[in-house]
Order: C-alpha cells, then sequence, then structure tokens
DNA sequence: ATTATTGTATTATGATAGTAATACAATAAT
DNA sequence: ATTATTGTATTACTATCATAATACAATAAT
C-alpha cells in the first residue's frame, strides 16, 4: 500500500498519525509485531530514517515499544488503545468547538450547523 | 494588542487565519482601511515582510485590496463577507467530520459525541 | 561461535520555507 | 516640485526537513 502524503506536514508527522490511527481503529492490535524500519520505509516508500524518527515518537507515546532485535510491537496495554481513540476524538472535538466559538458560534449552535450539515 | 502565535505553523498563515477571522466576525467592516504594513507588523511583533506575505494572499482571495499609497482596505463586499464566516464554518464542520469518520465514527455517532461532550 | 536480522546512531548533503534586511516605486500631501 | 507615506520587489540568511550513506549494537537463529 502506497501511504499517502500531502505536501504542508513533514512526513515524518504524517506517518505518525497514519500510524495513530491504525491503531485506535484497530487495524493494528495490542501486542502485534511491526514490520522491521526498512520493511515499512519501503513501503511507505519513504526514507528508512525518516520511518525511524515517527517510529521513535510513537515509542515515547508509549503506543509502540522496540526489542532490541526481535523487532517492534504495538503496546500490549489494550486500554491505552482504546483510551487512544477517545483521546483523537475528544481533541477533534475540542477543535471543532474552539473554532466555531471564534466564529461566533455557541456550542449548541455548533451542533445545530452541525446537524443541518448532515441533513443535506 | 500583542498577536498569538504557536510555534507549529508559519506565522503569516497564522496572521492570515487571524486576519480572516476578524473580518469574519465584523472586527473588520467592509471598506474599512486598514493600518500600514509597518505599522501591522510593529504591532503583530514580525517582520513586514511576513505580514506583507499574509497581507498579498488576502488579497489574491479578495477580501482586501491595496491602493497604492493611499493604503489599504478591507472588501467593499459585504456579502463576500458573510459568506467568509459560512464558508469558515464549513470548512470545520467538514474537517470535524473528516477527522471523527476516520476514527470510526458515522456523522450521526459524531454528533452524539459532542452533545455529549459539552452536557459534561 | 557465527551469522543474519533487527534497532540505533552519526554525519553529510540538497532542497525548501520562513524570515529578515534593504532598496525601489508610486502617489497623496504639502 | 518636494517630501513623506505607502505598497512592492529583490536578495540573502537561517532553520528544518528529507534523504542518504554508513557504522554500530544487540540478540535470535543456526
Amino acid at each position: 500500500m502506497p501511504w499517502n502524503f500531502n505536501d504542508n506536514t513533514p512526513i515524518y508527522q504524517q506517518i505518525i498519525e497514519h500510524i495513530k490511527l491504525s491503531i485506535a481503529v484497530g487495524e493494528y492490535n495490542a501486542g502485534d509485531k511491526l514490520l522491521p524500519v526498512r520493511e515499512l520505509a519501503a513501503e511507505a516508500e519513504v526514507n528508512p530514517n525518516t520511518m525511524q524518527k515517527a517510529l521513535s515518537e510513537l515509542e515515547r507515546d508509549g503506543l509502540v515499544y522496540s526489542q532490541r532485535t526481535s523487532g517492534r510491537y504495538i503496546t500490549d496495554d489494550g486500554d491505552k488503545i482504546i483510551k487512544l481513540r477517545k483521546d483523537l476524538a475528544e481533541e477533534h472535538i475540542d477543535w471543532f468547538l474552539e473554532k466555531m466559538s471564534r466564529l461566533g458560534y455557541t456550542p449548541e449552535e455548533a451542533v445545530e450547523q452541525l446537524k443541518k450539515h448532515i441533513n443535506a
């Protein structure tokens, strides 16, 4: 699968988001083994260093961990994954309400606009 | 007023958003005269070129126009300003639904989560 | 014990983007 | 006509990023 990047954001950050999302929606499960950095890099068609950079950050977040030569794994903590999805949703919600608020919409009005948009 | 910037996004883009927002919510009115680039730059504490770059883009969007030495003005087209606010809201809605969709939430579920968040 | 596979670290290079410094151009004001 | 004020253009500096090439480190597999 050729990963899809846009030009505005650094690739390594897009990789981070991509993998986070994959974890959050269950494309990876707790404890799953990841492909080696070099293979992931080949698959995404980026330099191994770029992939490594992204993975390192995911490791700092505790979403993956690596075992020296055995490979790299998704966290074994299933709750963490559930929390991840909730946190991401929460972020989007906060962001949306914040933006709408700055435009002068109350939370209730924001919901209203959202509904209107969906039923159209 | 010291403008408030974060570090992730280019300053000139943040300026664009800032001014767009000011126009959209009526802090500027159609036809209003803007301060000179240099003064705006001083006020925002950025380099004049950075301010200029932002203003140029707003000009391409037709939200402001400049008259050689007399200065720079907000568009005279009031409808355009009304449309701007709607468009911005629309953008945020689309963005929100898109992000939630990728997390596996249907539009209806997204609304539900949003409501839940507000009543908490 | 040796080898292959994996992650990690180092250093360098080229490209791009953002910012900055400065000079130029046009015209309103005097 | 001159000057001050404004927008605009040019050029250069700097930081970040992506890539690349290589080397190193650890351990599972043999």
